[in-house]
DNA sequence: GTAAACTAAGTTGCGCGCAATATAATAGCG
DNA sequence: CGCTATTATATTGCGCGCAACTTAGTTTAC
């Protein structure tokens, strides 16, 4: 009996570990903002979109289905970050658009990477080569 | 309005989707032995502690609190994978101590390592910096 | 020895993440 | 044109992960 069966073994497990930990130190800064974290990536994509993407290109960006994405959204228009407009031109697509709140969310949120960059305590080598080393794992593993 | 807040520079998303990603490939090989991935994560603990491990010890390893660990526990133990006893020595402690049925999932799970390494399309020595790369970035961060 | 502090486990509620399914609109093909 | 296949989004159900709280047992301090 090996043990390549220890906890302490599995790669997988620091990844996971590794996220919950992200979660936690973002959640109360994001708190702030009134975002969860989910909330926040979405937003990352939608700063960059202010004229609207589809629910669909959206859920590309970040690996999402229309599953998690749809109550997601529907809670980000509750709070009036968002509007969610069905195209005219095709009737299945739903359009989300930042609102003038969610744009102006921004202005509060630019100061997070950098100081989660602290949080890090890597040198910007360290994040770069470390970047890259994920980037070729995610791509290895099939996304 | 620089540009820090764009998705594909933050080290927070790629860790989230490849925990995403990991979960999606171990997923359909873990349905075999019907474990859910956090489930696998526990047996991999509990495997190491037949003798039996208190809630509160297998939660500091895993790094999860009774709000989750209850009922997960809960379910495994329905599916007879486990038992829940209270110690009586103190009685506010409860040992978890797999059964037999448990116990034999270890065969079944032993090739699942060697597996996931293959997906990875890691060589040893890169899987080993990755792991020092990681194992630094939690500590750091705080765990 | 009793009150207060602490500890372990459990419960409740909520937001994901995803499988499975449903619904509706469009595209493609004969 | 009509029928099928495909596409986009939404819904349902379930298992986490965690904050907040509860319950019950143990320790501490006076």
């Amino acid at each position: 009996m090996s043990d390549n069966l220890l906890l302490e073994k599995q790669l997988c497990f620091r990844i996971y570990s590794l996220n919950k930990l992200m979660c936690r130190l973002y959640a109360p800064i994001l708190k702030k903002l009134t975002l969860t974290y989910p909330q926040y990536l979405a937003m990352l994509v939608l700063w960059q979109h202010k004229e609207g993407i589809s629910v669909k290109k959206l859920g590309s960006q970040l690996d999402l289905d229309s599953g998690t994405l749809s109550p997601l959204l529907k809670r980000m228009a509750t709070q009036g970050l968002l509007s969610r407009i069905r195209q005219s031109k095709d009737e299945r697509v739903v359009i989300i658009k930042l609102t003038l709140k969610g744009i102006a969310l921004q202005k509060d949120a630019e100061h997070i990477p950098g100081k989660m960059f602290g949080v890090t305590g890597l040198t910007p080598d360290k994040l770069k080569s470390l970047t890259l080393d994920l980037d070729q794992l995610i791509d290895q593993m099939g996304n």
